[in-house]
DNA sequence: CAATATGGTTGAGGTTGTCAAGTATTGACG
DNA sequence: CGTCAATACTTGACAACCTCAACCATATTG
């Protein structure tokens, strides 16, 4: 309808999109033994530098002791280790094991995986929505 | 190679936009006293028709037991109310009540507004996304 | 009527999430 | 130097979500 406004609209539709994605996803991911929050913690730790509990607390906008017990899995499970800072000993980085590494890749490649509808679409219409979804977010 | 089909591109920046949204949507959600999950509920509640458990159950792709904790919880908070159908005493519809179809229809709202990614995009860009997502669901 | 299937509930157990309280370490101030 | 407050994380309690297995009530079928 044209009450609402395109902005609106489109998002509507991009979140049923998601939301009829979400039990693949889930389904993808439980084929890595890997909950949707584990997934999620997995894809925020780069190799390069070590990302801290709290940096993890603050990206997640969750309580710190939640992540607490998501490393406590994820260690159990040596996709991750706390690795105290030297400098300050208060402070813990999780860092990626090397099956950490790999489990993270499978993730990232699971959550990136396009539902069919835009599977769907021509080439030219993928290429304008990569374009302004691009712009999107360099605005 | 992967990171430069378009579609793959558009979704996976979808998906940051869509998680980086989450939080907020969490939090406006909070402030109608609903998880994400019974919001999802109530927004696939339709006032013509009832919808059984078993409905909501495949629709969530989740198991039937799951429906009931959280029909329960709705039904503690009067949003919804179990309709047994005459014609078969062992299904049950969750029908919305009065304040439920309130709260649902704000609930909506919630999730329908676009980041602001989104909204800082042009009229045409807005307009483009919206008629190409419209031909995503279309095929 | 007996056997079976179906729709929903219950209970156990695991993950995610919050809050309050606790521990360890750091930094600042007297 | 010693005390005190702030910081980073952990722990424990509790609630929501989720699955599985077992169960109850109702339908259906032979």
């Amino acid at each position: 309808m044209a009450s609402t406004d395109p902005a609106r609209e489109a998002w509507s539709i991009a979140f049923e999109l998601a939301m009829s994605n979400r039990s693949r996803l889930l389904m993808a991911l439980g084929e890595l033994d890997l909950t949707f929050m584990q997934a999620h913690v997995l894809r925020l730790l780069d190799t390069e530098q070590p990302t801290t509990m709290s940096d993890l607390a603050e990206s997640l906008h969750c309580d710190a002791s939640n992540i607490t017990g998501i490393a406590d899995r994820l260690e159990a499970r040596a996709l991750v280790e706390r690795k105290s800072a030297p400098r300050d000993r208060r402070v813990k980085a999780l860092v990626l094991t090397k099956s950490g590494l790999e489990t993270r890749d499978r993730a990232r490649e699971a959550m990136r995986e396009p539902p069919d509808a835009i599977r769907g679409l021509s080439k030219a219409d993928q290429r304008a929505l990569r374009d302004i979804l691009r712009r999107a977010i360099a605005g």
